[in-house]
DNA sequence: CTATAATATAGACAGAAATCAATATGATGG
DNA sequence: CCATCATATTGATTTCTGTCTATATTATAG
């Protein structure tokens, strides 16, 4: 009951990148092609195929695939649960700023 | 308006450690001195201070100096704050589980 | 002032993660 | 079947992070 949740972790560890929040916000407006989200980063295909696995396994993003594209959206649920659960760990301090 | 806010990565990068969120579980029922958390863990004395550092870094956690002894508490505000301000970005999922 | 206790800092090292170039996979058009 | 487009995977390289040992700092006791 002291121990920590792993699944939260992972959570965190992919939305520690700031380039992968950047993908969240693309995917908060509407759902993208893997070369449309491509189209506002300098990075490389390959990097962002990696950061859209990263968030993939974390289930912060789902995919579809259409004729050769593959569509990523948002799991907005998975956000906020986390994010909630996390917090409710550690009330007591009430809403900050 | 697109740009990433770099004050909550730092946020997420200290929360992404199962090592400090455990730090932060300890904290979250009261205030510990830096060798009281050292019992709860393997690591060294060291590391232990390192973590603390990345969590004051964040604004996670607040110190007091007593005598010899350091002792450091959770700042919530911190934690809510970061958390729900996520949150809401990526508002329009409902609540999650 | 010296010794000791508590914590922090510095430096080294290993493992993880991000990026890139190159290539593989899979779907479509001709 | 072959060429092409979109995406994923692989392997190499570099950078970042966590941990350790050793040492510095700060406070207190004697």
């Amino acid at each position: 009951m002291m121990e920590v949740d792993f699944d939260c972790c992972s959570f965190f560890k992919a939305v520690a990148d700031p380039n992968r929040v950047k993908i969240m916000m693309l995917l908060a407006r509407r759902e993208l092609s893997v070369s449309e989200i491509c189209a506002h980063f300098k990075m490389k295909q390959p990097s962002i195929s990696h950061h859209l696995g990263v968030l993939k396994n974390a289930r912060i993003v789902e995919s579809r695939k259409e004729g050769k594209e593959v569509f990523y959206r948002l799991n907005a649920c998975c956000v906020s649960s986390c994010c909630s659960g996390f917090m409710k760990r550690f009330a007591g301090g009430g809403e900050g700023a």
